[in-house]
DNA sequence: ACCTGAACACCGTTCAAGT
DNA sequence: ACCTGAACACCGTTCAAGT
């Protein structure tokens, strides 16, 4: 059963049907109503995958990245990014509108909050070890990298950078560009804030 | 017709159906096939129209900026936060994963590149006035401003930040917080790559 | 030019009934 | 415990037919 879910993401992320699915995993329409209260616990099942992936994503490029949290941060992102590229359904499931009512479904809202926390901890490490400014929050710098990043995720997996593939290259390529500008800002030195 | 669209829209970003815009309509299920080919075309037209309005938030929080790049590439950048929280079922429309086949619109494919022409008009005329740095290309630091953007624009329409508003208060506050952050940059000086 | 009415193949969901 | 088969109300789309 969860076979056939797997099955079902490699198929087009959304206008999927719950009959389909029956279909593929051999079973009457009806049948999945023994496993999942409704599609949409169905998708939430999917989702909460989804966040479970994009988790260990980032995970695995941390640890790959070793100790420092500056390399640490970067390789989050660059994680982030590499999830939703790999797993490009999924992550429409996870964000696109079509969403579920994520309040419903407590787990999935747990895995769903992680993320955040995982940027909360790496920015406040990077604080720690002087790499960012301690004029704004750790919550705000937080919130900028996460959209930042997340920005570019969505842009790409809805295709809105298509043409821009020629420029920039794929989506790593531009990760690495947009995240110097984000670390470095897009201020001349002489127009930014004063240091703390 | 276009009336129809309108009170479409209010109601249910997604999950609505042809059927019943053609009984707000007044008319039967089959007469919206005389005025567009498909379901998808009948979305493709109010993507469209999202995307003018979008340019239209841009445009009138830029007029209202004044002259000053600086100003305008920020006025521009609430306007586009502004647009996704007021027109939220336009904005699911444009960039959920349910969207068109844009390739197959040309006039919308025109109206969803304008954006990027917009921003990469401020970010030179920024550059030009010694506001910011040209290490990067205007492309990338575009690039890199509108995925921060649209991110937070995305998460928050996707209700993901529904637990920071107690914190960070309301889209617009996000909005400058996170601007600032992109402006200065997450870097502590002494981390910035050197200057041009 | 615009609309109707019936039809087709699909869908999510429910429910009695089977083993 | 898990599945079936029929049923219900809905959907997108098509097409002959009306004015």
């Amino acid at each position: 059963l969860v076979a056939a879910l797997e099955l079902v993401s490699e198929v087009g992320a959304q206008g999927f049907s719950l009959r389909e699915v029956a279909r593929r995993a051999g079973v009457t329409h009806a049948a999945p109503y023994r496993h999942f209260a409704s599609k949409e616990s169905l998708v939430a099942a999917l989702c909460e995958d989804g966040f479970n992936m994009m988790l260990k994503h980032m995970h695995d490029a941390m640890h790959a990245a070793g100790e420092d949290p500056l390399a640490r941060f970067q390789a989050a992102a660059m994680g982030y990014l590499k999830f939703a590229v790999t797993c490009a359904s999924h992550f429409r499931l996870m964000f696109g509108a079509n969403s579920v009512n994520r309040e419903q479904y407590p787990t999935l809202l747990d895995a769903s909050h992680k993320g955040l926390a995982i940027v909360m901890d790496l920015v406040k490490a990077c604080q720690r070890a002087g790499y960012f400014r301690t004029q704004q929050s750790s919550l705000e710098l937080s919130l900028a990298g996460w959209s930042t990043v997340h920005g570019l995720a969505s842009l790409y997996v809805d295709g809105q950078l298509r043409n821009l593939s020629l420029q920039l290259g794929d989506l790593e390529t531009m990760g690495q560009l947009v995240a110097k500008a984000m670390l470095d800002g897009l201020f001349e030195p002489s127009h930014r804030s004063a240091a703390v």
